[in-house]
DNA sequence: TCAGTTGTTTATAT
DNA sequence: AATATAAACAACTG
């Protein structure tokens, strides 16, 4: 379920397995998922490199090697995998890249998402370029004007990666009902406190779901615990939660909380 | 068999 | 020009 506190997750799992080696080899198991170069391409640029400290940009793992740098995008369904956890491969196994002590796998069932192939800054650009400002860092003053630019309905606003990046469908829930705001609210309706309201609920937010990322689960008084289960009622009201669409997607809110 | 799914892109409509 | 909506992508699960 990769939104920005699980790509920050595989950030961490990245560098404790791959920052500082060098790659011996790149397996390309699915050609179709390397997006923007040829499959070999992958291993041709980066076998013998060693890696740097990896990034993270929105929903993207960035991984630069002295030189060129991979991307990773996980879609809905990907996944890093380290072989000194799982010894053998799995068919879901789409790129494998090969240290001398193990080899790190990037898995992704349906295939949404895949691995991008950056030779400079130039080409890094033209990848990350259209993404605004990674959720978790923008200052609010940035967000706010943001904000001030944008029309329409919150819910999409927060899930344009264009305007923050890094919030999916399941965040954009989780950051409207703590701030008490119906996602369907027009930006435009929204009070200076009701904007600053959301910019530091997301913050807060996302500060609790990388800290303890299996927050669907844990999280006693979020909404993300409880969402989708039959029968879910708002943790604050108890009132039984609404499901509807919202910008295309499934989305849960308290009718009671978020007016 | 059918509905549903955490992400993004594209086409079309407003 | 922006925003909204739906479909497509793809491969599962229940």
């Amino acid at each position: 379920m990769p939104e920005l506190p699980e790509v920050e997750a595989y950030r961490r799992f990245f560098a404790e397995h791959a920052e500082g080696r060098t790659v011996l080899a790149v397996d390309v198991l699915d050609p179709a998922l390397v997006r923007n170069a040829a499959p070999g391409d992958v291993g041709g640029a980066l076998t013998g490199r060693r890696f740097e400290e990896p990034g993270r940009h929105g929903k993207w793992l960035v991984c630069p090697a002295a030189g060129p740098t991979l991307l990773f995008h996980f879609g809905m369904t990907g996944d890093l995998v380290w072989s000194g956890d799982e010894p053998d491969r799995h068919r879901h196994d789409r790129l494998v890249l090969v240290f001398e002590d193990g080899e790190l796998r990037y898995r992704n069932m349906r295939r949404l998402g895949g691995v991008w192939l950056a030779l400079d800054d130039a080409e890094l650009k033209v990848v990350l370029g259209g993404l605004g400002p990674d959720a978790f860092a923008v200052e609010q003053e940035e967000f706010l004007g943001s904000l001030s630019r944008r029309r329409g309905g919150v819910k999409a606003a927060l899930m344009d990666q264009r305007l923050v990046a890094g919030i999916g469908n399941l965040l954009a829930d989780e950051v409207l009902w703590q701030a008490r705001i119906h996602p369907r609210r027009p930006v435009e309706d929204l009070g200076s406190n009701d904007r600053v309201r959301l910019f530091r609920t997301m913050r807060r937010v996302l500060a609790g779901a990388v800290e303890h990322f299996d927050y669907l689960e844990t999280r006693r008084r979020w909404l993300g615990r409880v969402r989708g289960q039959p029968g879910g009622r708002c943790p604050r009201c108890r009132t039984a939660l609404s499901r509807t669409v919202v910008a295309g997607r499934t989305t849960y809110f308290c009718p009671s909380c978020q007016r």
